[in-house]
DNA sequence: CTCTATGCAAATAATTTGCAAGCAC
DNA sequence: GTGCTTGCAAATTATTTGCATAGAG
């Protein structure tokens, strides 16, 4: 059986707030990773709004735990999905529109075609970038 | 014979000022990718001072033309490298201390093994994004 | 009742824009 | 001279922090 979100925040010592609540409802029914500002809007939409702060600092707690992905194309702001049983994946973002369609496959190269070809855009570039911990942090 | 950065700069119409002849000797002397603040110090230990906002127009000028990469690592800024030459590559960031290290590899997953062994890295993740035209705006 | 969460105001930080004066060509 | 450039001030935008109050467990 899979861990649900919810225990997951109980793991954590987080309560399930309304505000709470309707972030998480907004991020599983987004499939591109969308914005803190997005999230913020559609909770006025949804007749749940929520401070913008409240925002930043549920999604931030949120992906401490690992249920949401920080997803970086370089905009100037950062953008959120939820993890929740999703395969490790990429996104492939357009220059003229910032259209974002997710990617299902991960390796490189070679891969361009085959994202040229799972995605009918024509790919210009990519960005890849490792994190972990260097010989004196480890 | 390579097209000097020089001629790169006339062909677009560009002047030669002394604070960007100090910019781009900057960032050929450093290796891993740097920020706009970075570059805006050394200017001035370098007893050539620009204003931080020069130096904002001289990198966003010089990655139009394609001279410069913009390299975003996610950490709330931009830092830029000189391509003058090198190679294709990517960084490999510590989650510790920062350090930022070049990777003359690219393609991904067996290389992770292969970062790894080259950086002394423990790899604990990475991003990979691709950007380009979607049907519609291509 | 206790501790986490929220809202509001204000502070940071990165980056951008407007405009008049300066300098490269 | 003419047009690209620079410096300075000010505006924008994203994100963070402090603090008193509200609400979940």
């Amino acid at each position: 059986m899979t861990i649900s979100i919810f225990d997951s925040l109980k793991a954590g010592g987080k309560k399930l707030t309304k505000p709470r609540k309707a972030i998480l409802a907004i991020l599983e029914r987004s499939t591109p990773p969308i914005t803190v500002a997005e999230v913020h809007e559609r909770l006025k939409k949804a007749h749940a709004p929520a401070d913008l702060v409240t925002v930043y600092r549920n999604l931030a707690m949120l992906q401490e735990l690992g249920l949401v992905n920080q997803v970086g194309l370089h905009e100037g702001q950062m953008r959120y999905e939820v993890r929740h049983g999703r395969e490790h994946h990429h996104h492939i973002q357009c220059r003229g529109c910032g259209l974002i369609v997710d990617l299902l496959l991960c390796p490189l190269k070679k891969l361009t075609e085959l994202v040229e070809q799972q995605t009918k855009f024509a790919v210009e570039g990519h960005a890849l970038e490792f994190f972990g911990w260097c010989p004196q942090c480890r």
